[in-house]
Order: C-alpha cells, then sequence, then structure tokens
DNA sequence: TAATTAATTTGTAATCGTTACAATATAGTA
DNA sequence: TACTATATTGTAACGATTACAAATTAATTA
C-alpha cells in the first residue's frame, strides 16, 4: 500500500507532470491516507510538515492529478469533493451520522443496463448512502 | 406523466406539507419538466408566471418536497443540484460535453456487493459520465 | 555550473451555489 | 372573521472553489 518517494516521482513523471516539493508531498499524503480525505485535511495535515503551502496549491495539485486519473474525486456528500487514489473500481457508502465513507466491491461488469446504447461511458460512480455498523448500534442504545 | 393539480395537492396533503401556491407551481413544474432542472432553471422559468417568486422560496420547497421523498436531488454535477420527480429507481448519465442528463434502466437489485454486512442502506445513486451519441457525432466531424 | 524561461506556488480577492435570518404575508383552524 | 403557526421574501452571510498577478522554482541550455 505505502508506496516509496521514487515510485511516487515515477508516477508523476510518466503523467508528465513536472516534480514540485508540492506536488509530491500531496501525492504522498493522499496515498499514505486512504480515507478520502478533503481539501481541509490535506491541507491542515500537511501545513505542519510543509508551512509555507497554501490551499490555493492543495487545490490546484488535487486538479492535475484527477486530471491525469492518479487521483480519483469523489463528490458523495453534496458540499465538499473528497479524495481516493485511483486503484481498481469500487463503491463508495456514506455513512448518514458519522459521515465516514467506506469503500465496498461491486462488480462493474454485472451492470444490467438499459437506455445508453451508442453512449461512450467514461466514468461509473456507486455512491450508497445509509448506517454503518457502528451508527446502528449507537441508535439503537439511545 | 402529466398530473393534474388534484393529483399534485394530493401528494403534498398526504406527506402533511401545508399548501401554497408556490409549492404547487413548483412541483408541478418538476413533474412537467423532466429535464433534471437546476434552481436556476426553475426559479427563471417560474419567475415568468409567479413574479414575486423568491430563489430562497424555491430552495426551501425543493429542500422539503426532498426531505418527503416527492422529489431526487441529483448531484452528479460538480457544483449545482439538479431535481428529478421520484418514480423508480434509475441510473444518470451526464455527457461530459453537452452537460445534458440522462436517465438509464438499471437493476438496483442485481448489484454483487461484498463489504456492506450489517450496514443499512437507504439511497443508491449510480451515476455514469460520457459521451451521448449526438456528442460523439459532433465531435467526430470536427 | 550559471543563465534562461516556462511552469508552479502563494496570498488575496472574487465567484457561485446555498443557507441564515428577520420582517411580512398567508394557510389552516376555530 | 380572528387567531396562530407556518411560509414567503429580500438581503446578508457562508463555504467551497476558482481567478489572478506577483514571487518563486523546475527543467533546459549554454
Ligand atoms: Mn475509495
Ligand atoms: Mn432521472
Ligand atoms: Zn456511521
Ligand atoms: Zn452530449
Amino acid at each position: 500500500m505505502n508506496m516509496t518517494l521514487e515510485e511516487l516521482t515515477n508516477k508523476l513523471k510518466k503523467k508528465k507532470i513536472r516534480l514540485s516539493y508540492q506536488r509530491i508531498k500531496i501525492l504522498e499524503y493522499i496515498n499514505n491516507h486512504r480515507i478520502h480525505p478533503t481539501v481541509d485535511q490535506i491541507y491542515n495535515d500537511l501545513r505542519k510538515e510543509v508551512p509555507t503551502l497554501s490551499k490555493t496549491t492543495v487545490y490546484n495539485t488535487l486538479n492535475t492529478l484527477a486530471d491525469s486519473n492518479l487521483v480519483k474525486v469523489i463528490t458523495i456528500g453534496d458540499n465538499e469533493a473528497r479524495y481516493d487514489v485511483t486503484i481498481k473500481n469500487h463503491g463508495h457508502f456514506k455513512c448518514e451520522s458519522c459521515g465516514i465513507i467506506f469503500d465496498f466491491n461491486i462488480d462493474f461488469n454485472s451492470f444490467k443496463i438499459d437506455g445508453l446504447s451508442n453512449f461512450q461511458i467514461n466514468q461509473k460512480d456507486i455512491y450508497f448512502k445509509g448506517l454503518c455498523p457502528k451508527c446502528i448500534k449507537k441508535d439503537a442504545s439511545e
């Protein structure tokens, strides 16, 4: 799961993204914190290590990485975007009580779809919402 | 597809939503314009008929209707919400070129899911993105 | 290695969708 | 008709994101 600095820089080089300290740090953060963080989480955590970091740079970098498919933008919340390293396709479940976003496996090829012939599908997002096990228990004991 | 005024008011009554001219007009609009309109579209179109209408009322009403499951909020775009009459579950496809949101049929019960045992699922959103047939042709002829 | 240049970072201001709020108006009820 | 709780309205505030210009830096070249 954790990638070396060299592996990360190679990822950027392959996509012809110029190397910068900030970009490497942000890509490193996304790889080491697979909790679908928000821009604010990334910014506030990284600021400790990179005090000069600007929030604009976090936005710019995440947009750059998303354009190159190195990160995936998750817009399951209504308000702020969350970010995920792009690994194999999976679904996202957001608990409406605690707000945590969980990954789940779903077979993207088994969908029985009707009405999209002659459409070119570039992206499939599966967003579920409800209650996570912990919050179900908490609710029951109130 | 088009519902009578009486049917619409009954829908509101059943959900114990107080009847107001604005609410009926907005619910009527959503029912007659099944193109997943934005708040601005609803507001600007309805303003012709209801000149005193406030945009806040459009937001308030749509939130009320969504809370009662009379409309569904679609957050496939990154920026603004779109609204749909709640009929049977279906998927949404957004064309990345023209921006139109298309409905498609998908069997919500056929999903092969792994990792959500003991979760309570309240909502399933299926969002696809890509190019619609018209935009594929347009791109090819350029 | 030093100079050059194009791209990146930074801080601030602006934008845009949405919500908060208080005053006015209205719907439902008696 | 009178009463009261709720809805509407206009404006201000909010929060996430982007625009912009000046300062900095990465990659390239001499
Ligand atoms: Mn994920
Ligand atoms: Mn629809
Ligand atoms: Zn939870
Ligand atoms: Zn299109």
